[in-house]
RNA sequence: CGCGGGGUGGAGCAGCCAGGUAGCUCGUCGGGCUCAUAACCCGAAGGUCGCAGGUUCAAAUCCUGCCCCCGCCA
């Protein structure tokens, strides 16, 4: 037994949740389930960044507070989330007590380290970015790029972060942990940004007040970017229960996309170790959701909800496609015909047509009774096949991996009923029998093994085959022993569990 | 010469780090089956792995140069 820790990065309140929102979440938590599943005591945090100048002047102009305009965007997630099925152990928010404390805490640390001085800075700020940006970055019109909006020149004092006096430790870090920063090439790339050089960062602001305060200056308040990265550590006690904390860092691993590099693979562990803390355990970069060849970005204009795409696939078939279809790293192409076509293919025709046939059979063949599986079935060595690749794959939070593995199973069974067509065997036969329970232990096999990505199919496999309790009260590697399924059960025969979907014109 | 990623049969991807008959899903064509959601099974066609060199007995994989696409550079 062991910990898992992971995260999302947490979402600004200003954006409304989107498939981009929804792919990183769905991995965490699929990656939470496979491990609780394992029996690791596990951790699974997401949530909302809620500061910066963004937020505040959209709730001037909507005549709120900003904590009112955050409460409302913040439950936005969360709703978001549980209509997928998405169970975070914890939902923070970077608006709650814990999390100015132990922001504070951290920064204090590091500023009694050294590592924080006091220094001025101006330049061309753009509000949607909430950044400041040189000369080269702007358009003609002095317009962000992004935003397509003017930019504003601010001048104040800030607090520095010296960032450039972490480079030798970012560097020995990175070299003692060549798996730290996965895949390689994301690796490459904050290496790339750290040996370019590093200049120090600004982390506070006295132009507004929407923050945390910085404790040992008044009228300061940390720059949103630093008080969002230590929601991380403020999840497990930071600053509060220092207990706790130890017991889950750094044992961590943070899941991002390739956007926020920058912050989470230098930016993150140089805080982290100026605060005499040990970085992260792994940061897992993925690239971008495509639609059309194009970002799909929080600033970007198309925007698809998660409950649209639920409401029409299923949630199982939504989870399925973002899990098995979008390998984590490159960036993927997000098409509806692909999510059509995948959901067609593995969960109608494969497991769905499966699970129907088999009901089938053993009701007209077995008196609908379930046989138990034969110790020496050939599908045992497939099934033990399955689960090495399936959990080696879960193990290095590579989720299409981890379903293709699983899938293969699936696939010989159909294959297994082909070569021995039960359907032409006497009826009440062992024969019959023999054939029957060998495809009822696969049905239950993946019932645990898909559990992680259909957190509905799954129960409903369970129930159908007719076992009680559910997949996920089973206990890896046990559970994925071949001849789990004790026979002698009633099984259900109902409606398609995933419909075959046509696509709309 | 700012940094990094990518270019693999009609489509979408894997393989590349640790060279050795180019794999997967879909689509197409032909056949089988009829337990099953026109689902399932078998077989076939289709790729000089962006271009040009180099290393090697052997290169999609390593090296060099070039072309194109993309991202990052408070």
């Amino acid at each position: 037994m062991s910990r898992f820790y992971v995260t999302t990065p947490i979402y600004y309140v200003n954006d409304a949740p989107h498939i981009g929102h929804a792919y990183p979440t769905i991995i965490a938590d699929a990656a939470a389930r496979w491990h609780r599943l394992l029996g690791d005591e596990t951790m699974f945090v997401t949530g909302t960044d809620e500061h910066g100048l963004k937020v505040a002047r959209s709730a001037a102009e909507n005549g709120r507070t900003p904590l009112e305009q955050a409460d409302t965007t913040s439950q936005r997630f969360r709703d978001a989330w549980a209509e997928i099925d998405v169970a975070p152990d914890q939902f923070i928010r970077t608006t709650e007590p814990r999390h100015h404390t132990a922001t504070q805490f951290l920064l204090e640390r590091a500023r009694a380290n050294g590592y924080i001085e006091k220094g001025s800075y101006a330049g061309w700020y753009c509000v949607g970015c909430e950044a400041y940006y040189v000369e080269e970055d702007l358009t003609e019109e002095k317009h962000c790029k992004i935003h397509e909006r003017p930019v504003e020149w601010l001048e104040e004092d800030n607090y520095f972060f010296k960032l450039s006096a972490l480079t030798d430790q970012l560097l020995a870090w990175y070299e003692a942990m060549p798996d730290a920063v996965v895949p390689d090439g994301k690796r490459n790339e904050a290496l790339g940004l750290i040996r370019q050089g590093l200049d120090d960062v600004s982390i506070s602001r006295t132009s507004i007040d929407w923050g945390v305060p910085v404790p040992w200056d008044e009228g300061h308040v940390f720059y949103v970017w630093y008080d969002a990265l230590i929601n991380y550590a403020t999840a497990i006690g930071l600053g509060e229960d220092q207990a706790q904390f130890d017991t889950w860092w750094p044992h961590v691993h943070h899941i991002l996309g390739k956007d926020i590099l920058r912050f989470h693979c230098v930016y993150w562990p140089a805080m982290l170790i100026a605060a005499g803390f040990a970085p992260p355990h792994q940061l897992h970069v993925h690239g971008y959701l495509l639609i059309g060849g194009k970002k799909m970005s929080k600033t970007g204009l198309t925007k698809i909800t998660p409950s649209e795409l639920a409401s029409e696939f299923g949630v199982d078939g939504f989870r399925y496609h973002m899990l098995r279809d979008i390998s984590f790293g490159p960036d993927s192409e997000f098409s509806y015909e692909g999510m059509l076509v995948r959901y067609n293919t593995d969960l109608a025709n494969n497991l769905g047509n499966l699970l129907q046939r088999v009901s089938t059979v053993v009701t007209k063949k077995c008196d609908g009774i379930g046989p138990a599986p034969q110790p020496d079935s050939t599908l045992a060595v497939v099934a033990a096949e399955a689960y090495a690749a399936t959990a080696e794959a879960w193990d290095k939070l590579q989720p299409s991996v981890a379903l293709e593995a699983t899938w293969r199973l699936i696939k010989e069974t159909n294959i297994y009923l082909e070569a021995n067509e039960p359907w032409k065997m006497e009826a009440g036969s062992d024969e019959v029998a023999a054939v029957m329970g060998d495809a009822l232990e696969v049905l239950r096999l993946t019932a645990i093994l898909a559990s992680p990505a259909l957190t509905r199919a799954s129960e409903a496999i369970w129930r159908r085959i007719g076992l009680s309790g559910s997949p996920t009260d089973q206990r890896l590697p046990d559970a994925a022993i071949w001849g789990g399924y004790p026979g002698g059960l009633p099984i259900e025969t109902a409606s398609p569990l995933f419909p075959r979907l046509k696509p709309v014109e």
